[in-house]
DNA sequence: GCCAACGTTGGC
DNA sequence: GCCAACGTTGGC
């Protein structure tokens, strides 16, 4: 059997965060953050069921003046239950979750580049990534799939 | 503040 | 299981 059986190759993913609450910034300065208050299933199950240690996540503010990635970061822990879903001061709290069966996990994410912004406005106008999963019309998941090549073209073409 | 789009809830 | 009502997201 060989040892890379179970490797697979590094997958990419697009995360939102509030920067009033978790910025780029404010990663740069922790070096990690857990990815908490992810409360919607499909969100969830991405970071359960798919994530892996070393997969790249383009970070992206979202619900501010200058929606847009802005900048790289790593998924650096596997999945584990949100603390904050049992805080019942937290604005994430949620009541129906047992510390047993706990409902809510997330990732911890590691810093690794912050970047000029990339307005949204700035992703939409390119052929290249009409298809991407967070640009689809309605679309309001804080977790989404990046395929190899908006990867590539993103990080390669557009990031400064 | 508006509103489109989507997810969740709960009565039946 | 259906589906209307309601809540949330998030760009503009």
């Amino acid at each position: 059997m060989s040892p890379n059986q179970n490797k697979r190759a590094r997958q990419y993913w697009l995360m939102k965060s509030e920067p009033d609450e978790a910025s780029i910034d404010d990663l740069a300065r922790e070096g990690t953050l857990p990815w908490t208050g992810v409360r919607n299933y499909q969100a969830r199950n991405f970071m359960r069921d798919t994530m892996q240690i070393g997969d790249g996540v383009l970070f992206y503010h979202s619900s501010c003046p200058e929606p847009g990635i802005a900048g790289l970061a790593e998924v650096c822990s596997t999945p584990y239950p949100d603390p904050t879903q049992f805080d019942a001061r937290s604005p994430y709290y949620d009541a129906a979750s047992k510390p047993d069966a706990p409902r809510w996990l997330l990732v911890d994410v590691r810093y690794e580049r912050k970047s000029t912004l990339i307005p949204l406005a700035a992703l939409r106008e390119h052929e290249e990534l009409a298809d991407m999963v967070v640009l689809r019309r309605g679309n309001r998941l804080s977790i989404t799939p990046v395929t190899p090549a908006e990867w590539r073209f993103i990080t390669g073409k557009l990031m400064r």
